[in-house]
DNA sequence: CTGTTAGCGCGTTCAA
DNA sequence: TTGAACGCGCTAACAG
């Protein structure tokens, strides 16, 4: 029976003591490196440990050690399927790892991130792993990548996901080439007049998915009507606020509304739907990133795929590969326009 | 300009020694509690502390004071909306309080869960919080709950998100009564024949949802053909297999189906769309949850909400809070059932 | 208010 | 192979 009213846990020493052995003993039955002890004792201290209900402290192997099995983890918004989607690809494989993940959120904020970054430093994680978009002309920009950069020279692992150009190793989605390859299956399927709804002007993947989305479009020599060009939050809500927006000015010259997130396609359709507008009857519509719900939301969403969950797995493994330790690597996943229903040829 | 090989962090003595102080006046400068120290002092320990780049160990103050202030949170799937709204709610809360929260995934595995819990405990989290439905009658469920006895009975806190029963803290969903007024309204919408979607038998949140949908109904005297109850995973792709199943015995006694979740319901709908069934013209579908995706569906999807982020809120204060140290405490939430056009008067 | 010292729980030398 | 002793980075008494 556990002892009900609180007490401190069983410590190594107590395990050492009901096993009638040394502490070093019981500290090598239980951890330590391989085969050193003698298979008797080995089996005394297991089951003392066990009466006792032993856990090893953490805290305590990690001071002894000086390195710890965490990988620290922050995302913008885990409720966001993209991020979640991520989250549970790190998660995965840290596990598989015997690493623990610490997750933060920096709800959009650079400056929240900064002082998360800062924070979980404490931590003295193995990783560190950012996934959200940099937006560059940010104030603490410089101030993060010093103070990542101070990790890093600590002997910490930094990967960033999604953006490429920071002196880390990095997961890369090349979201302008992906973007132009729909841009390019859209005209093929028939599509000619556009509209685009972008998030905040300095997200570096917003723009690099508007401008890919742009060239591509003037290959067959299509341009988007500035008009036609809104921009709204990252999420849900700013995607359906975008739409509002553009429906202000009508929408009678535009044939597909291309949003540079799922998220942001699915708050759009609703808008529309909303609105009374039929989609795709009378406007068809597009996204980026192929979440689970882009084929479940009717009509399914075209969209440009991610594999996301691989994003994270391929982080982790990049944060614990011997080649990266000692240059920055980057790998880079690929993306594939995925056509649905949202946007039937014509 | 940072070391740019790789070097060990600066310590507090390091600090102390820079700032010219004693290892004490440098901790307290820093961390320890409130003023005590001369403002010369603090300034110079903070410069040298900035100077240095200092950042605390977070493992070694907790293996100094005996605690950490880390929130461990197991989750069935973080790339499930319903998990990832609470979890969202749980790390919001906890980075209020200046808590980390460390996550890990049981991928609905009563094993694995017991195994991470078991990890877990390791780590001294000062909370643990588990969501996720009981399955009773599992082999595990004794271990787990002798796994989080031990722990509580160290001074851990633990609260379990969603079901009741078990000898902690809960944030209690009451399932039953949801699902009960959902079946009052879809009868007072003029609804009379009944499909049901469940998850696995063993599930208690399964349970209870279907057995309060089946009260309900029978308060107006109606019962679900048993033909008409199938079962799945409690995931998307649960959800479209058993509508699958569902179809393969022919739809037309059916005005309604009831998923026991919104991610199965969604799931649903998909199968349904795909076998070229229309709904809401042809039949209804009713979810549970009400995860943001709910509204954006098409159509909107009639659920019963449950605010999924202040469940985590809610656990999180729990476990802070004095009263439940002494005895258990349950905090129920409410629910509230949102009808849609998923589900039209008829 | 400050500095000295003794731990915290554990890994790991070093002799035995 | 085993055990004693030291140190990891830090907090918390305890003296000064």
């Amino acid at each position: 029976m556990a002892a009900s009213s609180s007490s401190a846990p069983a410590t190594l020493h107590d395990v050492a003591r009901e096993a009638g052995v040394s502490l070093a003993t019981a500290s090598r039955s239980l951890n330590g490196s391989t085969r050193k002890v003698n298979e008797d004792y080995r089996q005394r201290v297991l089951a003392a440990a066990a009466r006792l209900n032993y856990s090893p402290n953490f805290s305590a192997q990690a001071v002894a050690k000086g390195s710890t099995s965490t990988v620290a983890l922050l995302v913008s918004d885990i409720a966001d399927p993209y991020f979640s989607s991520i989250a549970a690809g790190v998660i995965r494989a840290a596990e598989a790892q015997g690493l623990i993940v610490t997750m933060a959120v920096t709800e959009r904020s650079t400056e929240r991130e900064l002082e998360l970054v800062r924070a979980l430093r404490g931590q003295r994680p193995r990783v560190m792993i950012l996934t959200g978009s940099r937006s560059d002309g940010s104030t603490s920009q410089a101030a993060l990548i010093a103070e990542l950069q101070a990790f890093a020279g600590n002997g910490g692992r930094v990967v960033l996901i999604s953006q490429e150009g920071l002196p880390f190793s990095t997961v890369v989605v090349d979201n302008y080439l992906g973007a132009r390859a729909l841009a390019n299956s859209l005209v093929g399927a028939g599509y000619r007049r556009f509209a685009a709804i972008g998030g905040a002007r300095a997200l570096v993947t917003s723009r690099d998915r508007l401008a890919g989305f742009a060239d591509g479009l003037a290959e067959h020599g299509i341009a988007i009507h500035p008009d036609h060009i809104v921009r709204g939050e990252f999420t849900r809500d700013g995607g359906f606020a975008a739409a509002t927006e553009l429906l202000t000015g009508g929408l009678d010259q535009v044939d597909l509304v291309f949003a540079v997130s799922d998220v942001m396609a699915i708050g759009a359709m609703s808008a529309l739907r909303e609105a009374g507008i039929d989609v795709p009857g009378d406007v068809a519509v597009a996204g980026f990133d192929d979440i689970d719900t882009a084929r479940d939301v009717t009509p399914a969403l075209t969209t440009v795929n991610i594999p996301l969950a691989d994003l994270g797995r391929r982080a982790v493994e990049l944060a614990l590969s011997d080649a990266a330790v000692t240059a920055d690597e980057v790998t880079r996943v690929e993306t594939r326009v995925i056509l649905r229903a949202s946007s039937p040829p014509r």
